[in-house]
DNA sequence: AACCTGACTCCTC
DNA sequence: GGAGGAGCCAGGT
């Protein structure tokens, strides 16, 4: 028997989940990180049904080119929320090459991009 | 089923 | 950096 489709949202809320504080992803790579690749929209279609009462950090979501996709509300308050981490925000855009995923281990070896 | 829309992404110019 | 277009998948009408 198939499972239903919230599971596929169930795990995008999860790899939402893992992100850590101060860092930010986009949607293409939370849906890879699902086990979803090329669903970038449904991650979006997911985090905009997702419910605010489960603690999701919905926020630390931008897309890949670090701009903040929010269309009608919200906007304010990712970035506000962002800069409470410690995530630069300048102009509605993230600097992805500092805060995006993958950059741990950058990090480790060159050092923290906010310094 | 066709058509439209959208918290997306990539390429070209 | 912005505009246009194509590919993408799920939902709503």
């Amino acid at each position: 028997m198939a499972a239903p489709v919230k599971e596929e949202y169930r795990r995008i809320y999860a790899a939402v989940k893992a992100i850590p504080r101060g860092r930010v992803a986009s949607y293409g790579e939370i849906a890879a990180r699902a086990g979803l690749p090329r669903r970038a929209r449904l991650a979006g279609r997911a985090l905009s049904e997702a419910p605010d009462g489960i603690g999701l950090p919905w926020h630390r979501i931008v897309r890949a080119d670090g701009r903040i996709a929010c269309r009608s509300n919200g906007m304010r308050e990712q970035e506000r929320r962002l800069r409470a981490e410690g995530v630069e925000v300048r102009n509605g855009r993230v600097r992805m090459g500092a805060h995006g995923l993958h950059h741990d281990l950058d990090r480790a070896i060159w050092g923290d991009p906010r310094d």
